[in-house]
DNA sequence: TAGGCCATCTGGTCCT
DNA sequence: AGGACCAGATGGCCTA
């Protein structure tokens, strides 16, 4: 998928008017919702302008909209049948996204339960993205320091298969959702010393933009007392200590991940009202 | 009450 | 032709 910028381009940034008037006809007049959602009930009488029509003005209407293609061919109920299958697999492929959504919200290194509200759509794109540059940065890191450990000894420059056993910031796989974090063992890098990560905070714009701002955008339930930036259910923060984790996950995301978030979503930034 | 977030409807566009 | 994708519009719910 793909073409959109070709297709956005060719698109219209806003509809017609007058095509906005005649789906407003089509919804109140012929009743061309089907009345699926709760939410929206249109009806003749809640259109402003359109009470009082009579029937010979809703032939001419039902003609106006009959003659947009074949849909002359097509009978009201058979109009009627089409917007509902219509509308039935718009509300399908977006309950197929959500549920898409919420599958990343829970690998997401961010508070989850009952208590705590789920992030936003955006915020939980905008978190994944930064936690997927600080799962690389921490993966070059750790490529860096492994060869610095092995590479000058003659030993291979790769992941040794016991290095691998213990990284426990790998990122999160299907069954073992970053989420869902066993607590962090003893030495969670074993060749990474504290003193060798970022001094960096969870301060810097990628993350501070959606995880710092939620307390402050009232999305959390309950204040979780004593939370780190992201959240008390978040193993890394705390674990044992109440101290910061020191892993790199924790610490970083990578310097260009700053040219978003604090600008893309200036709102998420400065909410703090 | 304003603003944010969301679900839904809808029509347009592109793809198969 | 039918389906997928997209974006605009709209209204409901919730919170500060």
């Amino acid at each position: 998928m793909d073409s959109d910028t070709s297709r956005v381009s060719s698109r219209p940034s806003s509809p017609e008017v007058d095509d906005i008037f005649m789906s407003t006809l089509k919804k109140s007049v012929h009743g061309f919702t089907g009345a699926v959602s709760s939410t929206q009930s249109d009806s003749p009488s809640e259109i402003p302008g359109l009470r009082g029509l009579s029937a010979a003005d809703e032939d001419a209407l039902a003609l106006r909209m009959a003659s947009k293609k074949d849909r002359k061919l097509l009978s009201e109920n058979e109009l009627q049948s089409i917007r509902l299958k219509i509308n039935s697999r718009e509300r399908k492929r977006m309950h197929d996204l959500n549920v898409a959504m919420d599958g990343l919200r829970e690998v997401m290194p961010y508070a989850h339960g009952p208590s705590v509200r789920k992030l936003s759509k955006i915020a939980t794109l905008l978190l994944a993205r930064n936690y997927i540059l600080m799962l690389s940065n921490s993966l070059e890191e750790m490529k860096r320091l492994v060869s610095e450990i092995y590479g000058s000894s003659g030993h291979h420059g790769g992941f040794h298969p016991s290095a691998c056993g213990t990284m426990t910031h790998a990122g999160p796989v299907p069954g073992h959702p970053a989420a869902s974090h066993a607590p962090h063992p003893a030495v969670h890098h074993p060749l990474l010393p504290p003193a060798a990560v970022s001094t960096a905070s969870l301060s810097a714009p990628g993350i501070s933009a959606v995880t710092s701002v939620r307390p402050h955008h009232g999305l959390l339930k309950a204040p979780a007392a004593g939370a780190g930036p992201l959240g008390s259910s978040f193993q890394h923060w705390g674990v044992g200590t109440g101290m910061p984790c020191p892993c790199s996950m924790c610490q970083v995301p990578p310097p260009h991940v700053s040219s978003m978030s604090t600008v893309t979503m200036p709102r998420l930034a400065t909410d703090s009202k």
